[in-house]
DNA sequence: AAAATGCTCAACCGCACGGAA
DNA sequence: TTTCCGTGCGGTTGAGCATTT
């Protein structure tokens, strides 16, 4: 973070670059990085195989690539990151989890890489102070969610016998969070999906709604293998919202929800469960 | 002042996915 | 349908710096 990275830092500490199987690895070299970005301005990006035979660079196509997205992008932002972005950064990795590429899309200049070493090396501790605090008042941690609180929701969601699957295009007006993406245009999603026990990408994230009334537990039951809700929620992703507009929103209700539910084991708490796959997002 | 510890961040690794052959 | 290849992603590593003891 506030690294100049044009004048190399890494080479001035005096790590060596390591030769092995004929290609360079670690610290890139000016000359290396000049190499590439002019290969890469008039080529364009992508066939990054084609980057060493072009240029004679002994550098991998993954190695090439990874420079280019994280350093030599003209558009890539340097420099400490604004409180704004932090704060973009927490919300949107309690919504997506540990999607470093989704979440690098909405901060533009932003790289997945630094976001995510930013979330390790800061913004962990951050949440984890201030959700420790919120704990204080509140029963389970905000973020994090342990595998004991997703154990025992995938229990209430597979188990319970009093669980009703709830039809969200019937309980989003008492939903905690706003729907983010249009029920018109993905009725599917929200169809009432059977509860089960699912080793695979099917299983569900349930997300306890707060009861209206009395202890009663409504799980919302947001199946993972359920592309088309994914599908929805990367709708909500793709490419509509930016910094500001996401700092506009109203998230009141949505951290509600978080502290509640996802934030305790909704989509996080599936993470032994990977998520379906974002890629064809954006 | 020196050693120990923690932190930062660039880069690598392994896996998954999608398209082409 | 299967295999191969290129690409993208997230997790992890490791070197150097900063801070603490």
């Amino acid at each position: 973070m506030g690294v100049n990275h044009s004048s190399n830092p890494a080479l001035e500490m005096g790590r060596p670059p390591c030769f092995e199987d004929g290609l360079n690895k670690g610290v890139w070299t000016a000359h290396e990085d000049e190499v590439l970005g002019n290969y890469v301005k008039l080529h364009g990006e992508g066939k990054w195989v084609n980057v060493a035979k072009a240029t004679g660079l002994k550098r991998s196509a993954k190695s090439c690539r990874l420079r280019w997205l994280n350093y030599l992008k003209p558009d890539i932002k340097r420099g400490n990151i604004a409180l704004d972005e932090e704060d973009l950064i927490i919300r949107l990795h309690r919504l997506l989890g540990n999607r470093w590429s989704l979440i690098a899309k909405r901060l533009p200049g932003r790289t997945d890489n630094e976001i995510k070493n930013y979330w390790h090396s800061t913004l962990k501790k951050k949440v984890q102070e201030s959700s420790s605090n919120h704990c204080k008042s509140k029963k389970k941690p905000m973020m994090e969610p342990s595998a004991e609180s997703a154990e025992s929701l995938k229990m209430d969601s597979c188990l319970s016998p009093n669980k009703d699957v709830i039809n969200c295009t019937t309980s989003s007006s008492a939903h905690p969070f706003p729907l983010l993406f249009p029920v018109d245009e993905h009725p599917e999603a929200f169809t009432p999906v059977e509860p089960s026990i699912d080793g695979g990408l099917g299983k569900e994230i349930v997300a306890e709604q707060p009861p209206e009334s009395g202890d009663e537990i409504f799980p919302v039951n947001i199946s993972c293998g359920n592309d088309a809700l994914w599908d929805s929620l990367m709708d909500f992703d793709v490419d509509q919202l930016c910094l500001s507009e996401i700092l506009e929103e109203n998230f009141a209700s949505f951290s509600e929800f978080d502290s509640m539910t996802v934030g305790e084991c909704g989509i996080n708490g599936c993470q032994d469960d990977p998520l379906p796959s974002f890629s064809d997002l954006g």
